[in-house]
DNA sequence: CTATTTTTGCAACCGGGTTGCAATTAAACA
DNA sequence: TGTTTAATTGCAACCCGGTTGCAAAAATAG
């Protein structure tokens, strides 16, 4: 499993995801870092964080990638933290949901993971539409 | 809310999803309608569908819209089956599963509709991969 | 300090999905 | 049945998130 290098680019990309629990999509970290990094490099990045249990992704309504921070115990080997995640449908902001769920069982399949979205209208939302 | 129109398109999708309770992705449908039917139609046809509460969609894990038959209840004003997704990473097809969950309340935000995707190895890949 | 391996930038590409518009076709209604 | 009206369709061009191949640059191992 190649190591991943300490490089400008990749302090850059942990700096964003240490400094919040919240997910990033590639769309909007592509957009930061605009100028300063090609969005391949962004892309590749990502994945080698999530592939080395940095990060965990998940697809939101439309099909975008999230990443967001691990909690501790995940590795390369396996990604333990199974929790939902929330997308409001009007600023279309996600959040990690901290709460666990056990992966159901279906008939004859074997289940491996799960991504678990829920969508609605954030509080901030709720608030400005209140008006 | 514009009512459906009885074309021959229009029964052409639905013949396919009244004969089976299985979700096709656009792309397969696009691909079964190659010369048939342009893209764009089978793409507005599914969006009148849903919209009008006879089709259910979900994103699968590649981003990828899959459409499946709606059970009875719903309506163009509310979609109220809830029912985990099943997709096999193998050979990449999914099943409606068919169980209910409820929507769980997510501090201060309004929570609307969710999506459950289980992901994982479907019984047929499971026995081909036993030899 | 050199050799090796990973990472990066770039440009071109891929593919699912959308848009605008003119031509058809279904439904409404006389 | 014929006419009017509104929805539907096909087409071509487009959008945009994401990928690929390759040569140049930067990390790490020794």
């Amino acid at each position: 499993m190649a190591v991943i290098r300490n490089t400008r680019s990749v302090r850059a990309v942990l700096e964003i995801f240490n400094s919040s629990k919240n997910p990033y999509s590639s769309v909007q970290l592509i957009d930061y870092f605009k100028g300063e990094m090609n969005k391949t490099t962004v892309y590749r990045i990502l994945d080698r964080l999530r592939d080395g249990g940095v990060l965990h992704s998940f697809t939101d309504k439309n099909g975008l990638q999230w990443y967001a921070k691990c909690q501790d115990g995940c590795s390369s080997h396996e990604h333990v933290d199974l929790h939902p995640h929330f997308q409001c449908k009007d600023c279309g902001k996600t959040e990690c949901i901290d709460v666990d769920f056990t992966l159901p069982s279906v008939g004859g399949h074997k289940v491996e993971s799960a991504e678990f979205l829920l969508v609605g209208v954030c509080v901030d939302c709720l608030e400005k539409s209140s008006f």
